[in-house]
DNA sequence: GTAGGGTTAG
C-alpha cells in the first residue's frame, strides 16, 4: 500500500509551523489512537499531530499511520468546513486558497465572514479582500457587493483592491450605477483609482452593450493621462469591438495602440484574427499571423484554434491539413478544442465517420473527449436523421464518466423532434429536472418547436406558461415559434396576446430595429425605414454598422443615392467605422447610378485602408466595368483582383459568357473574352 | 488579494 505522503517529514513540519502559532485548546484532537480504514484525513493529520507532540505508544501504531489510506467516502471536499473553533492561521490559509476557487457553498462563506467579523481586529484588509474574491470566483456578485457595504458600515478597513474587486461585482449586475459611485467613492476615501479599476469599468460598460461610453471612458483617460492603460485595458477594448463584429475598428484601434507605445501579446492578435475568421477574411487572419511573428509574438494553439474554426466555417478544407501541419513544425500540440473543433466540421458536413476518426485519433493522443465533443457528433448523427447512432453516443459518453449537459439534451430533443419522433423527445425533456438539470431557454424552445411542428399548440401554450413560472424567460424565438403556430392554428386572438406579451417582456433590441428597417426598406418604404431609426434612437438603443448599411442599401435600391452617400459619409462622426459589406452596398449603389469613377475611388480608398476590399467588391466594380464597355479596366481590376487571391463569382463569369455570345462581332469584346475565359 | 482570449444546442 502507498504512504498517503510521499515526504512524511514535510507534512509533520509544515503541521508543526500550522499549529504551534496558536493552537486552540478546544481543537485539540479527541481522534481515535488507533488509525482504521474509516479514518478521515484531517483526522489522520490531527493523529500525526498529536503523536509527534506526544510520541507513540508503539512503533506500530506508526508504522501503521503511514500505510493508512484516508477513506474517500469520509474524506470532505472541502479539507476543512470553518467552525467557530476554525484557528486564526487556519482561516488565513482557508481564505487564501478559496479566493482562487471560490467556496463549495455560499453559506460556508458567510460562516466565514461572520467569524471573520469576531477576529476582525487581527484580520488584515487583504484577508477581507479574499473573502470578496472568492465570491465572485463563485459568481456570487450581489452577495460580493452587500459584504463590501458591511465592511464600509462597520468602518472596516478597505484599500484599492477591494474598491476594485467591488467594481468588478457591481460590473456583473445591472445598471452600472453602483459601479461608478463607488468610483466616486474611491476618490472620496482618498484613494487613486488605478488601472484595474478603469479596465474594470470598460469591460462592464461593453458588457452591457454600451461601446460609445467605454470609448468615451478610454479617450478621457488617454486625453488627461489619467492612468496608462495596461496592455489588458487595449485588449479588453479589442474583445468589446472583435464581439460587436467591429474588426475594422479593431484593426484601427490595434495602430493607435502601438502609437500610443503599448506593445500588443498574443491575446490582442487573437482577438482580431478570431474577428477576421468570423467574417471569413481568414487570408487577412493570416495575414496578421505573418505580422505577429515578425514582431516576435509567436501564435500559440488558441490562434490555430480560430484560424481552423475560420476555415472550417468557410469550407476551406483543402487549407486544414497544411495548418495542422504548420502546427506541428512549431511544435504546437492540438488541444482539445482542436479536435472539438475538426469533429465539429465533419458532422456539420454530414461526415460522421470522420468525426468518428479524429475522436479515435484524440483518445490515441491522450485528449480524451468530453461533452462537448459527444455533443457535437450527437448533432452530426441527428443531422442525418440516425437518432438512434445519437442516443448510442449518449449512452458512451455516460459509460465513460461523462455527464450529459443542457446542450447535449438539447441537441438530442430538436433531433427527434426533426425526425418526428416527438414522444421520445418529451420523455428526454421530462426526465431533464431527474437529471439533476434546468432546462434553459433554448430547450424549451426546442421544445415548443416540436409541439408546434406536430401541430400540438396546446402543449405549447402548456409548456410556454411552465417555462414563464420556472423563471425561465421566454426570448424573441420562443415567442415568434408560438405565434408562427397560433396564426397557423387561426388563433389569431391568441396570437394578439402573445404578442403583447412579448412586446411586453422582450424589450426591442437593435437587432428587432434592423430587422424591422429592412422589411420596409424591402417595400420600398425608405421613409418609414429612416422613422424606425430615429425611434430606435428615442428608445436609447444605439444603431450600429449594420442598421446604416441596412439604410444605405434601402436607398440606394430606390434610387436616392444621395441619401446614401449622407449616411456613409456620416460613419465616421458616429463613431463607427464602415466595415467591408457597407462599402460593398454603397460601391453597388455607385455602380448602378452609372457612377463608375466614384466607386473606383472608393475601392482605391479601401486598398489602403485597414477595411480591405474581398472577392464581392471586385466583381461589383468589374460588372460594372463590363456594363459600361470598359473592357480595358476590366482586365486591370481582374488581374488585381487575382493577385489578392479572390476570382471571379459565378454572376461575372456568366455576364462574360452572355457578352461573347451577344457581341461576338464588336473586336473589343472579343478579345477580352479570349484574355478571360483562356 | 484586483482587470483581458478559443470549442457544442433552438
Amino acid at each position: 500500500m502507498p504512504p498517503i505522503v510521499s515526504t512524511p517529514s514535510l507534512l509533520l513540519h509544515s503541521h508543526f509551523l500550522l499549529f504551534s502559532t496558536k493552537p486552540n485548546p478546544n481543537s485539540q484532537p479527541k481522534a481515535p489512537f488507533i488509525p482504521s480504514p474509516s479514518t478521515t484525513h484531517p483526522e489522520l493529520k490531527q493523529l500525526l499531530y498529536h503523536k509527534f507532540k506526544l510520541g507513540f505508544d508503539k512503533l506500530d501504531d506508526a508504522l501503521l499511520l503511514f500505510s493508512t489510506k484516508p477513506n474517500p467516502d469520509s474524506q470532505p471536499k472541502a479539507p476543512f468546513i470553518p467552525s467557530p473553533s476554525t484557528t486564526y492561521p487556519e482561516l488565513k490559509q482557508l481564505l487564501y486558497r478559496k479566493s482562487k476557487v471560490g467556496f463549495n457553498k455560499l453559506d460556508d462563506a458567510l460562516l466565514v465572514f461572520d467569524q471573520m467579523l469576531g477576529l476582525k481586529s487581527r484580520l488584515s484588509v487583504v484577508d477581507f479582500t479574499q473573502l470578496l474574491t472568492a465570491l465572485v470566483r463563485m459568481e456570487e456578485y450581489s452577495v460580493a457587493i452587500s459584504m463590501f457595504r458591511e465592511l464600509r458600515v462597520l468602518s472596516i478597513p478597505v484599500n484599492i483592491v477591494t474598491f476594485n474587486t467591488a467594481i468588478h461585482s457591481c460590473c456583473h449586475l445591472n445598471p452600472l450605477d453602483y459601479a461608478f459611485s463607488l468610483l466616486a467613492g474611491i476618490i472620496k476615501s482618498g484613494w487613486v483609482p488605478d488601472v484595474f479599476t478603469y479596465t474594470t469599468l470598460i469591460k462592464g460598460l461593453l458588457s452591457q452593450d454600451r461601446p460609445l461610453e467605454a470609448g468615451d471612458l478610454f479617450n478621457k483617460l488617454i486625453t488627461y493621462q489619467e492612468i496608462q492603460p495596461s496592455v489588458v485595458t487595449y485588449n479588453t477594448i479589442f474583445d468589446g469591438l472583435c464581439k460587436t463584429s467591429n474588426t475594422s475598428m479593431a484593426l484601427k484601434f490595434l495602430r493607435k495602440m502601438e502609437k500610443l507605445g503599448c506593445r500588443p501579446d498574443i491575446i490582442t492578435y487573437n482577438s482580431i484574427i478570431d474577428s477576421l475568421c468570423k467574417e471569413r477574411r481568414v487570408d487577412h487572419a493570416l495575414d496578421l499571423v505573418s505580422e505577429m511573428t515578425h514582431k516576435g509574438i509567436l501564435p500559440d494553439v488558441i490562434t490555430y484554434n480560430r484560424l481552423l474554426q475560420g476555415l472550417c466555417s468557410s469550407s476551406r478544407w483543402e487549407d486544414i491539413g497544411p495548418l495542422l501541419s504548420e502546427m506541428g513544425v512549431r511544435k504546437i500540440s492540438p488541444d482539445l478544442h482542436t479536435y472539438n473543433i475538426l469533429v465539429d466540421a465533419h458532422c456539420k458536413e454530414g461526415r460522421t465517420i470522420d468525426a468518428e476518426d479524429v475522436i479515435a485519433i484524440m483518445i490515441q493522443k491522450g485528449v480524451p473527449p468530453d461533452v462537448i465533443t459527444y455533443s457535437a457528433l450527437m448533432d452530426g448523427f441527428c443531422l442525418r436523421g440516425n437518432t438512434d447512432r445519437a442516443l448510442e453516443v449518449l449512452n458512451t459518453m455516460m459509460s465513460n464518466g461523462i455527464a450529459p449537459n443542457c446542450y447535449s439534451y438539447t441537441i438530442l430533443i430538436d433531433g427527434l423532434c426533426k425526425n418526428r419522433k416527438l414522444d421520445e423527445a418529451r420523455n428526454i425533456f421530462d426526465k431533464l429536472a431527474s437529471r439533476g438539470l434546468q432546462p434553459n431557454v433554448k430547450t424549451y424552445t426546442t421544445m415548443i418547436q416540436g409541439f408546434c411542428q406536430e401541430g400540438l399548440f396546446e402543449e405549447a401554450k402548456i409548456l410556454l406558461s411552465e417555462m414563464e413560472t420556472s423563471g425561465c424567460l421566454p426570448n424573441d424565438v420562443t415567442y415568434n415559434t408560438i405565434i408562427r403556430a397560433s396564426l397557423l392554428n387561426k388563433r389569431y386572438e391568441e396570437a394578439v396576446v402573445l404578442i403583447e406579451n412579448m412586446r411586453a417582456r422582450v424589450p426591442p433590441d437593435v437587432v428587432t430595429y434592423n430587422t424591422l428597417m429592412d422589411g420596409f426598406c424591402l417595400r420600398g418604404n425608405t421613409d418609414r425605414a429612416l422613422e424606425v431609426l430615429n425611434t430606435m434612437r428615442s428608445n436609447g438603443i444605439v444603431p450600429n454598422c449594420y442598421s446604416y448599411t441596412i439604410l444605405i442599401d434601402g436607398l440606394c435600391k430606390n434610387r436616392k443615392l444621395d441619401e446614401a452617400r449622407n449616411i456613409f459619409d456620416k460613419f465616421a462622426s458616429r463613431g463607427l467605422q464602415p466595415d467591408v459589406i457597407t462599402h460593398n452596398t454603397m460601391i453597388r449603389g455607385l455602380c448602378q447610378e452609372g457612377l463608375l469613377e466614384e466607386a473606383k475611388l472608393l475601392l482605391s480608398e479601401m486598398e489602403t485602408s485597414d477595411c480591405l476590399p474581398n472577392d464581392v467588391t471586385y466583381n461589383t466594380i468589374i460588372r460594372a466595368s463590363l456594363l459600361n464597355k470598359r473592357y480595358e479596366e476590366a482586365v486591370v481590376l481582374i488581374e488585381n483582383m487575382r493577385a489578392r487571391k479572390f476570382s471571379e463569382d459565378a454572376s461575372t463569369t456568366s455576364m462574360v459568357l452572355d457578352l461573347l455570345s451577344k457581341e461576338e462581332q464588336d473586336p473589343s469584346v472579343l478579345a477580352f473574352c479570349k484574355w478571360f475565359l483562356q
